[in-house]
Formats: structure tokens, C-alpha cells, sequence
DNA sequence: GTCTATACCGGGATAGAC
DNA sequence: GTCTATCCCGGTATAGAC
């Protein structure tokens, strides 16, 4: 799929990476229930067919965005220095570009034969892990679905409208994750 | 809409009532996303369009369903004690009905009038405000918040099979659920 | 109140031209 | 590599028979 600094000086210069980033605003627009290729592709100002000439099938470009977002996270993360930043760090991330764990680990990737995206998702719950602590590997375990829960908890409520009657911004509910997240442990 | 103790003597004796529970089902099987009105009717036995004479459309169907959704969970909540064990308790309902605050608040239906969900959800948050403690306002709305966002957060990634390698079992994320909740507080 | 049949729409995916 | 054109499928919703 590289280029390989070539010029190929055809439409877009590198449309799978366009794809991918317009699935972002797609998702963050229409949600992953209403997520579809045709929906990228216009978006993308290119026909419903070319696409296809670069992932399979939905899933497949699915499956690319969860890795994208995956390692984005992951560096977010890692700009942190604890669990309960990194809840922070989460839901200013879903805000922004609209891929959380509900993309990032979608049921329906499981059967997508992607080494790239199972390499950023891994890479990515063992950052999290690392940031539990000095804890045996099940205390570790706990803790990171723990943070987990609360940060794609307040998303999920902000995501919703939950919080639209009290005008409350992203870095508030970012700042309540933190919060619950630190008063855990 | 109540058949008034008549035996009206058509196919289903009260096919409205049917649809919601079949809707459940639908739900705890294909989530939100793959949701259909055609998914419903084929599962209770009925045509396609049979559904349409009791619903307009597929938000009011939902809309119902959020509305027994928000009584049968604020039942289940007023049997507890605190807002530690309503979020146990709100994993276990959602475990077994498949529907949670995400098809209870769904966006979708912010636009449905539909005076009888409205009422429901709104009694049902009035129940957790009142088991958030002798605080203000402000402060028991966002303990609320904080309890719905580790119950769904814990929901979410017990639903996705965040935890389909270790075999846990609903009782054990309840109990996590309540736990973390206990902890905030 | 429920049926069958149908119109309509939109997304998934492919064929073949360029 | 992208286009246009097309097929298939499934869901929404309506019309009219029973």
C-alpha cells in the first residue's frame, strides 16, 4: 500500500488514508450504528466503488479506522501518567474524533483477519496495564477495565446528550472521569 | 390501548404487548444497530407490515420500549438501598433484557412525543436523585451521573464480550459495578 | 387486526469502461 | 485508481384483500 515516495499523481495522493480519516467524521456524525461505506465514500468526494478498491469490504475499513484509533489513543495515553489521566485523555479523544472502545473493540471486527489492528490494540490495553501500578496481573487487570468503564461511561452519557441541558463542555466531563477514576484507587 | 377485558379473539389476544417484549430480544440479540421493525414482526410470528397498525414507525416501537424499559429498571432499583446497588442492579436488568440507558435515553427518541416514555424516564431518574443522599441538588445530580456511567460503562464492555476470556459472570460485574459506585462516595 | 403484495429507498458489492 | 452503471438484499412503510 505504500507509495513509496513516488508522485502517482492520481486523484487524491493517498485516498485510503483519506477514507480512513472521513470514517472518523462519519463516526463521530452518524454514530457506528449508521457508519457506511457509501456514507465515506461522498463524504470523500469520490463514487460508492472506490472504496472497494481499497478494503474488502465495511468491516475491513473498520477494522483499519479501530487500529488508527488504537494507536492514537495509545499516545495520548502515554502523554499521561496515570490511569486516572488516561480516562481523562479518553474522553477528550472520543470527543474530538469520534472512534472510542466501542469502535476500537466493535464485535464485529473479531472475525477481521487484521495484524495491524490486533497489534495496536494490544499495544494498546498494555499501555494501560503498565499504568495500573505495582499490582499482581489480575489487580492490574481490574483496574484497567475499571477506568475503562468510567471513561466510556461519562463518553457514552456526553455522547448521548446527556449533559446538554447544563452546557457542559468536554474537558468538565473529562475532568469528572478523572476524578472518579483517581477516588477508585 | 387496554383490550378492557374483552376477549377480542384476534391472532395474538395483544399483539402491542407482544412487539415490546419480542423488541427486548431483538435488542439483547442484535443491539440497537441492527435493530428493525422487520426483525420484530418475523420473530413473533407475524407479517411485516402487522407491526404498523400498532406503531407508526420504528422510533415509536422504541419508544415504548424505553418507556417499560425505564418502569421495570426504576422497579428493580426501588428494591435496592443505595445508588451502589442500583448499579448492580442495572447490570444484571440490562444482562437480561438487553435494554440500558442506551435505548432508554436513545437520541433517536428525543424526538418521539411520547408522553407515557417521558414520564417513565423521568420518574426514573427522580428515584436515583432521591438515593443519592441528603445533598444539593447539583451535587446528588452529578453522583447520579457518576453511578450511570460505571453501570453502563461496566454494562457496555460486559455486552461487547470485553470479558468473554475469563468467563465472568453477570453477578461478578454487578458486584464490581457496586463496588466501584461504593467506592466514589 | 392481520394478511399478501408492493413501492420505495439506501447500503453492499461487482463489472467493465476509461 | 476511479468512474458509471448495475444487481442484490433488506428495511420502512403503504394499499387493499380478507
Amino acid at each position: 500500500m505504500q507509495t513509496g515516495g513516488m508522485d502517482v499523481g492520481y486523484h487524491h495522493g493517498d485516498l485510503r488514508a483519506a477514507l480512513i480519516r472521513t470514517s472518523f467524521e462519519v463516526l463521530a456524525d452518524c454514530g457506528l450504528r449508521r457508519f457506511s461505506v457509501a456514507a465515506v465514500a461522498r463524504r470523500s468526494g469520490v463514487s460508492s466503488a472506490a472504496p472497494y478498491r481499497h478494503f474488502p469490504g465495511r468491516d475491513h475499513l473498520l477494522s483499519a479506522v479501530s487500529a488508527v484509533a488504537a494507536r492514537e489513543l495509545r499516545e495520548a495515553i502515554e502523554a499521561t501518567g496515570s490511569l486516572a489521566e488516561a480516562a481523562g485523555a479518553y474522553v477528550r479523544y472520543v470527543a474530538r474524533t469520534g472512534a472510542g472502545f466501542h469502535v476500537i473493540f466493535a464485535a464485529e471486527l473479531y472475525a477481521v483477519p487484521d495484524d495491524e489492528r490486533r497489534e495496536q490494540t494490544r499495544a494498546l490495553m498494555t499501555t494501560l496495564i503498565d499504568l495500573a501500578g505495582d499490582v499482581s496481573y489480575e489487580r492490574a487487570l481490574q483496574r484497567v477495565e475499571a477506568t475503562i468503564a468510567v471513561a466510556h461511561g461519562y463518553t457514552s452519557l456526553f455522547a448521548d446528550g446527556f449533559y446538554d441541558h447544563h452546557a457542559t463542555t468536554v474537558d468538565e466531563i473529562a475532568a469528572r472521569a478523572t476524578d472518579a477514576v483517581r477516588s477508585l484507587f
